[in-house]
DNA sequence: GAGCACTGC
């Protein structure tokens, strides 16, 4: 390939000159210029960055490997000489290297061990737009260490790039941009809406294959789905149509065996139609491809702060997303893109996904800053500041574990965890492996929770047999299951035929051995003792605990797998848990996921624990506030964390009968500072209602309390405006309810109909569009309307309303409040509560 | 219908 024909070349005196006189620059080129190779090597070339190394911060492992080798082959050097490149557990450098390529993490542990970065000229972010939370932070800490060491040219490069804020942040900085080398891709968007709850999204896909090949356009064809699942039912749906029998049609996702991926990605006789998920949006690049058929739909992971729970929920993705998928038409030839929406919805989709700062669990984040010096995380030169909510708790978690004192100072406790490239808990949970004699298990458990699952989920019956046999039936911990099972993978050499047998991922298995000998290693060196002998259960299950505390949960029966948490939530054993008998037990993963059309949270990785054992480990006593009966064993552990536990308690205490004025106040206390989540309303919680008798809020699918005139024809109001569905409305006493209040066209509306004149309980008319899937349409129409009544926008599918509840024979001490004010003083505080809530939805 | 993709001296 001649070099000088890419089309990054055009930047090359541009870019020397700015590094003459300039120390921020941004690069903004799309995929496919060039940029990850040739920009390093410019800036190494044109000598104005000065000596010493330049270092290129790649997201994925795969692509600095790649990169370095790629460079290093154009420079006819070998790989660790000039060019190299770093990655965990994998490093081809030495002295002579001037071109490092590292993941994103390498440089931020680095900047630990030396704060001034010394013999590193240039720091270059690659797929900056992408916008993972360690990036975030290099640059942040690049651009401090830049006032003490002037000399340092930080450059970030980017495709697409919502320049403005980053240009501010890096303000004074140069800009340079360069035009891609893509073909052109045509993109047809749906002319009607598509309700996937009408017609199923694979079902619609297959349609759009087969408009594509019948209007005769050529190539493979690359149909993005948000899962497994919907992947499997897309390529039944598609070989299902006539026009489909010339094509070899593929699978391709994270959970499958390595030699359908590969299948899926190598070159067939056949035309290929691969329907994957995300993986082929950045990750994998399938060549041939010229029709993409695109869902807009991906399962995008969370962190809620509010409840302390990992979501996976299917969502739209953005417009860049959209725009990323489409370009995988055009890498080698003009193509086309099929989206299954409008060109209308389009413009209301985001117009970038949401950072990782925003998304993601803080924890090893914020520990690592406070490694590097920084105390004041909240004043903290964010590019994007997290959720002061997340942060929060973030803290609090990192005070909980011991690594900071009340003054939010890094102990002790705290810098020996930082020298474990894992979540503070697992840290945690190592350090505490001294105490207990399992520092060697603590490492193994930790290795096996880094990557991906080393047992597969959804196993037929058979493999399960398998597992009970071969790994022990007994009852104590899901990480004595993994060891075990790993342990097995090992002694077999992590041969797929015995992997197979008990449902182990070979390839995920044998990740792991490195990383537990690192952290073995590790805690050597950190002074811990690792024993070779393994403990008693007990004393593996105390350590785990202490790690996990604030995720204790009970069985709430014995016949079903359904458990409270504390902190008020409630979830599932996850079915293929090993603790089966005991009624206590700690979650290391809490999330909640789709399953069908409900939200299901699923308590992962379990272990079972004693009650006696609260006592020894959580020896502080802290005065509860409350004489309501309770849960003995629950009041236990209440009783270490009385403020962040309470939730818990209050709730046990609601299955019984409440007679305790003070809990009922604290409760209100709770539910109005936005610490409770709403529950399932129950008659004892009517009861405890109207003994309050305070405000409360609700949301229709947490049930609707008794309702006074004034909250009903709100609600009414947002069913009119389409911000409600029926599916919002889960529970069928409360949707017979709310249906005894709607006159017959209102329920039409309800129930999905065409769009309607209606007249609202305000008097006035409007014709509305429904607008459930997407954010509500607003019309001049209805906006005026909103304007009038006074009714902010929460947000789609759900309505706050206001509960007056009154203690029985008691007059109301004040009359409904005013709509407007109750609002102006409320708002913000529903918007609290619910924004944790729905994370995915827009928010004003 | 029980669950995307990455990553750490």
């Amino acid at each position: 390939m001649n070099l000088q024909k890419l089309p990054i070349y055009e930047l090359r005196s541009a870019l020397a000159t700015a590094l003459e006189s300039e120390t921020r620059i941004i690069i903004e080129a799309p995929t496919g210029s060039g940029k990850s190779t040739q920009i390093p090597q410019m800036v190494l070339d044109c000598g104005a960055a000065g000596p010493g190394e330049v270092v290129v911060l790649q997201p994925r492992r795969l692509a600095a490997r790649l990169l370095a080798k790629r460079v290093a082959f154009e420079r006819n050097e070998p790989l660790g000489g000039e060019v190299g490149y770093q990655v965990r557990m994998e490093r081809e450098v030495s002295d002579k290297t001037q071109i490092r390529y590292v993941t994103e993490g390498i440089l931020l542990r680095q900047l630990l061990s030396d704060p001034l970065l010394r013999g590193v000229s240039t720091i270059i972010f690659d797929e900056f737009h992408e916008r993972h939370i360690y990036g975030d932070i290099t640059l942040a800490r690049a651009l401090c260490l830049q006032e003490i060491r002037s000399d340092l040219k930080v450059i970030v490069m980017s495709a697409t790039l919502d320049a403005g804020p980053l240009r501010e942040y890096l303000a004074p900085c140069c800009e340079l941009k360069s035009e891609g080398r893509m073909f052109p891709v045509d993109i047809g968007y749906s002319k009607k809406r598509i309700d996937f709850r009408q017609q199923s999204v694979w079902d619609a896909a297959a349609d759009a294959f087969e408009s594509a090949i019948g209007s005769g356009a050529e190539g493979d064809v690359l149909v993005f789905m948000p899962g497994a699942y919907e992947i499997s039912r897309t390529v039944d749906a598609i070989r299902a149509r006539r026009c489909a029998r010339d094509f070899a049609v593929m699978p391709l996702h994270g959970e499958l065996p390595p030699r359908d991926q590969d299948a899926a990605v190598g070159s067939c006789e056949k035309r290929k139609v691969v329907v994957s998920t995300n993986v082929a949006e950045t990750s994998i690049t399938i060549d041939g491809v010229r029709i993409v058929i695109d869902s807009g739909l991906a399962r995008i992971a969370r962190f809620d702060p509010n409840r302390g729970i990992d979501t996976l929920l299917v969502e739209r993705i953005s417009r860049a997303s959209a725009d990323q998928r489409a370009g995988r038409a055009g890498r080698t030839a003009p193509g086309s893109c099929i989206r299954l929406w409008t060109e209308r919805e389009h413009v209301a989709r985001p117009m970038q996904q949401l950072p990782e700062i925003l998304r993601h669990d803080l924890a090893e984040v914020v520990l690592t800053l406070k490694a590097g010096g920084i105390d004041d995380v909240r004043g903290f030169r964010w590019l994007e500041a997290p959720d002061p909510l997340s942060l929060e708790r973030t803290l609090t978690l990192l005070t909980d574990l011991g690594a900071l004192d009340h003054a939010g100072k890094l102990t002790a406790v705290g810098e020996k965890m930082v020298q474990f490239p894992m979540h503070p808990r697992y840290a945690r949970m190592l350090l505490a492996g001294e105490t207990f004699g399992c520092v060697r298990q603590a490492c193994l458990i930790a290795a096996l929770t880094q990557g991906k699952s080393i047992l597969q989920r959804n196993k037929d019956r058979q493999t399960r047999g398998n597992r009970d046999e071969m790994l022990g039936e007994d009852e104590v911990s899901d990480f004595k299951r993994l060891m075990r099972a790993w342990m097995f993978a090992d002694k077999n050499r992590y041969q797929a035929d015995a992997c197979r047998t008990l449902g182990v991922n070979g390839a995920a298995a044998r990740q792991v051995k490195p990383l537990y000998e690192r952290f073995v290693q590790l805690a050597e060196r950190e002074g811990l003792s690792v024993n070779l002998q393994a403990p008693p259960d007990e004393d593996l299950q105390k350590c785990i605990l202490l790690a996990f505390s604030d995720q204790v949960a009970r069985r709430r029966d014995v016949g079903t797998l359904h458990c409270q948490v504390v902190h008020g939530r409630t979830g599932d054993l996850d079915r293929d848990s090993v603790v089966r008998d005991s009624r206590l037990l700690v979650a290391a993963e809490i999330r909640e996921i789709e399953g069908g059309r409900d939200l299901n949270v699923r308590l992962n990785l379990c272990t079972a624990i004693s009650e006696e054992w609260l006592d020894e480990l959580f020896p502080e006593d802290i005065e509860v506030r409350t004489e309501a009966v309770f849960d003995p064993v629950l009041k236990r552990v209440v009783t270490r964390h009385a403020k962040t536990f309470r939730g818990l308690e209050l709730q046990a205490s609601m299955k019984q009968e409440v007679d305790s004025q003070q809990a009922a106040e604290i409760m209100a206390e709770e539910v109005l500072s936005g610490r409770l989540n709403l529950f399932k309303w129950d008659e004892n919680v009517e009861r405890w209602i109207a003994r309050v008798n305070c405000l409360a809020i609700g949301c229709p699918d947490y049930g609707i309390a008794p309702i006074d005139e004034e909250a009903r024809r709100m609600m009414i109001q947002e069913i009119c405006l389409g911000a409600v569905c029926k599916r919002d409305l889960k529970e069928r006493s409360v949707w017979n309810v709310v249906k005894s209040w709607l006159t017959p066209v209102q329920l039409n509306l309800l129930e999905k109909q065409a769009p309607e004149r209606i007249q609202l309980p305000s008097g006035l008319n409007v014709k509305v569009r429904y607008a459930e899937g997407e954010p509500p349409v607003i019309s001049a129409t209805i906006q005026k309307l909103y304007d009038l009544t006074d009714v902010p926008r929460i947000g789609f599918g759900m309505i706050p309303v206001v509960v007056e509840a009154l203690a029985p024979n008691q007059r109301p001490q004040q009359k409904t409040q005013d709509m407007q004010s109750f609002w102006a003083n409320s708002y913000p505080l529903i918007k609290k509560e619910l924004k944790g809530r729905y994370p995915k939805h827009e928010w004003r």
